[in-house]
DNA sequence: GGGAGAGACGTTTTT
DNA sequence: CGTCTCTCCC
């Protein structure tokens, strides 16, 4: 198929498609079309017979990477199979690990588990003011240099924040690990004080998705990757939804001002909304009072009115009820269930939507994150892999020294890693010589202990691996039919079976990516249930949002927070908000209308609501009494009149 | 080094 | 309400 196929020219979609220009920038509202026109472009590179390594599409999270890599085999563009989608976080993480690179860092790219930096923060509590000090010096060093704080005229470092980055920093080395947060900064580093790296040129095209969710560094890193290439740059800063990771939506709008003759597009038909739903979303994100520019999205007659309602229930029960019936009467109705996503910012309200839909066996799908390494048991086993994959994964080896101890038994291990730093010692060789008794380090025994208790599992471990591979070890380690790691030993034999067995080293960086990526299914039979950060990118011919209410949606601000604050904390909520509506998808030829139901009620339980971190209007009698969210009212004269369910 | 009890705090989310 | 951290004491 052509690149143009479809394509009218002198349209936007088509110039974004065509621009020869250097640097190109789109703003693209919800359901706009804008990763169709960016799928076109790069069809257009290819069959001008650009090489596929030299074009490097960039996307936020791997869900996008791997759509965006699907459907471009899907246009049997040629070549297009050798074209991987990347998030720049897996690109870093590869780059960092090449030898020229590594050897002018200095630092290894061995990304830390969330688990394993509980050791890291006990290590430096001691010196730093305790675990909760520390978790919010490691999150301030993570956040300037994701707003690259430091490449700022005037940034000054007190000692004290100095001290700590020197402590962090000597046990990250010494672990031979990165924090997540260092990945792309160490990559910024590396690109911006090395001109002349080979990276910098490597590409000749770049296209980045979702460019507002960028931080500064991650921006950073885009431009420097760009020295040779043209830049097509796409997003929405009305979608801007993660301030938490310190995304810079300003870089979009600054974006044509600090790059030379850039190209302005913009896309505004509204493709995918139903008439009625884009009425309300312009209404809603109109409320924004710190929009660059008041973007309106405009509504596209042959997508119909669409099916909007909004219904109060008296209680969260009622409301939870409500929902399951809603759904039971669309399947009814022929409806299916993959067609059908819910949204609900708390577990306390997605989780007994979904148990009551399978209790009615309707086929569901929860996304609430729920780690295949939550339980502690779970979190050995896997550091144990780690170790027999790699005697000195210190990281490893650290975490099953410290376990089952309220302070991770920091003052021996401080010892121990004393000892290996002035002798230039491993720490799996000094246990080992103080097992044996050829070196004494006082105050280590329970260290030693430890130490050897593990070393005999993995001997045992050892002892397993036979002709078939490492298969038996996958088997003591994760035994067929303990729930407890049901999940994680299914990954790692899918894992397996894909990989070379005798190859453990690229067997564990696969289960340790594949732990980490969240499963997406081709096709999809079921119903979804998800928060509204996760909806991002999908679209649903009928979208529920569930627990509209004050404190929820919007989520309460910390009163203890500045007045400018507190109100850019409420505009994003908006724009979530904004995202959430935006998923319903209308497709009248299909007999698909596009339906929006938004639910809220007037009570939860008290404890319900303290649980989910909800501070209820009033309470009454352990019930807190519940507000509709302002987002309804703020919809004003688009919407329909809620009603009562 | 580790257990008991008091007190603080809590979401959403990416890699 | 439940979980986690910190302090005190053995």
């Amino acid at each position: 198929m052509a690149w143009s196929d479809g394509l009218e020219e002198g349209t936007q979609a088509y110039e974004i498609a065509s621009s020869p220009n250097q640097h190109v920038r789109v703003i693209a509202g919800p359901g706009t079309g804008k990763s169709f026109a960016m799928k076109r472009r790069v069809a257009r590179l290819l069959e001008n017979g650009i090489e596929p390594s030299a074009i490097l599409p960039v996307t936020f999270t791997r869900v996008a990477a791997e759509d965006l890599h699907r459907e471009l085999v899907c246009m049997q563009v040629p070549r297009c199979e050798e074209l991987v989608g990347k998030t720049l976080h897996s690109l870093a993480l590869r780059t960092l690990m090449r030898h020229h690179v590594l050897a002018a860092t200095g630092r290894t790219p061995r990304a830390l588990n969330n688990f394993e930096i509980k050791p890291l923060e006990a290590d430096l509590a001691v010196n730093h003011g305790g675990v909760i000090e520390v978790r919010k010096k490691i999150k301030a060093y993570e956040s300037a240099w994701a707003r690259l704080q430091r490449d700022e005229p005037g940034y000054v470092q007190s000692a004290e924040e100095a001290d700590f980055e020197r402590d962090l920093t000597a046990w990250l080395r010494f672990h031979r690990a990165m924090i997540i947060g260092e990945v792309i900064p160490q990559l910024h580093t590396y690109l911006a004080t090395n001109p002349a790296a080979q990276e910098r040129t490597e590409y000749s095209h770049i296209l980045v998705d979702e460019y507002q969710d960028l931080n500064k560094a991650e921006q950073g890193v885009i431009d420097l990757l760009s020295d040779n290439a043209e830049v097509c740059i796409v997003g929405d800063d009305d979608q801007s939804i993660y301030s938490f990771k310190h995304a810079h939506p300003e870089g979009i709008i600054d974006w044509v001002a600090t790059h030379n003759n850039a190209d302005d597009l913009s896309l505004e038909d509204c493709r995918r909304c139903p008439i009625q739903v884009v009425d309300m979303a312009n209404a809603l994100i109109a409320h924004n009072v710190n929009r660059p520019v008041n973007r309106v999205l405009a509504p596209m007659e042959q997508n119909g009115a669409g099916t909007v309602s909004i219904v109060q229930y008296h209680t969260l029960n009622a409301e939870i009820l409500g929902v399951l019936n809603t759904i039971a009467e669309l399947i009814d109705q022929g409806v299916h269930p993959g067609d059908i996503v819910i949204l609900a910012q708390r577990g306390v309200i997605g989780t007994p939507i979904y148990e009551g839909l399978v209790e009615r066996d309707i086929p569901v799908r929860s996304y609430y994150a729920q780690s295949e390494l939550d339980a502690e048991g779970t979190q050995f086993r896997f550091a144990l892999l780690k170790l027999f994959v790699n005697r000195e994964d210190r990281v490893a080896l650290r975490w099953v020294l410290g376990r089952d101890s309220n302070n991770w038994r920091t003052n021996s291990y401080r010892r121990l890693r004393q000892y290996c730093d002035t002798n230039e010692a491993t720490p799996w060789e000094t246990l080992v010589q103080i097992e044996t008794g050829d070196l004494n380090i006082p105050y280590t025994n329970t260290l030693v202990q430890r130490f050897t208790a593990v070393r005999n599992e993995i001997h045992q471990l050892e002892n397993l691996v036979a002709d078939n591979g490492i298969t038996p070890v996958i088997d003591a380690l994760f035994p067929d039919g303990d729930p407890a790691v049901r999940d994680i030993r299914a990954l790692a034999l899918e894992t397996l079976a894909a990989n070379d067995e005798d190859d453990r080293v690229s067997f564990l960086r696969e289960l340790t990516s594949a732990i980490a990526r969240p499963e997406i299914p081709t096709e999809i039979e079921e119903v979804r249930i998800m928060s509204l950060h996760k909806s991002k990118g999908l679209s649903a011919p009928v979208t529920i949002i569930a627990g509209c209410i004050e404190g929820l949606l919007p989520q309460e601000p910390k009163a203890n927070l500045p007045l400018a604050i507190r109100e850019a904390i409420l505009e994003e909520q908006r724009r979530l908000f904004y995202v959430g509506i935006t998923r319903v998808k209308a497709s009248p030829a299909e007999g698909k209308p596009g339906t929006l139901i938004l639910t809220y009620s007037q009570q939860m339980p008290l404890a319900t609501a303290m649980g989910a971190g909800i501070s209820p209007a009033s309470i009454n009698y352990g019930e807190a009494n519940l507000l509709a969210s302002r987002f309804i009212r703020e919809m004003g004269q688009a919407a329909p009149a809620p009603i009562a369910g």
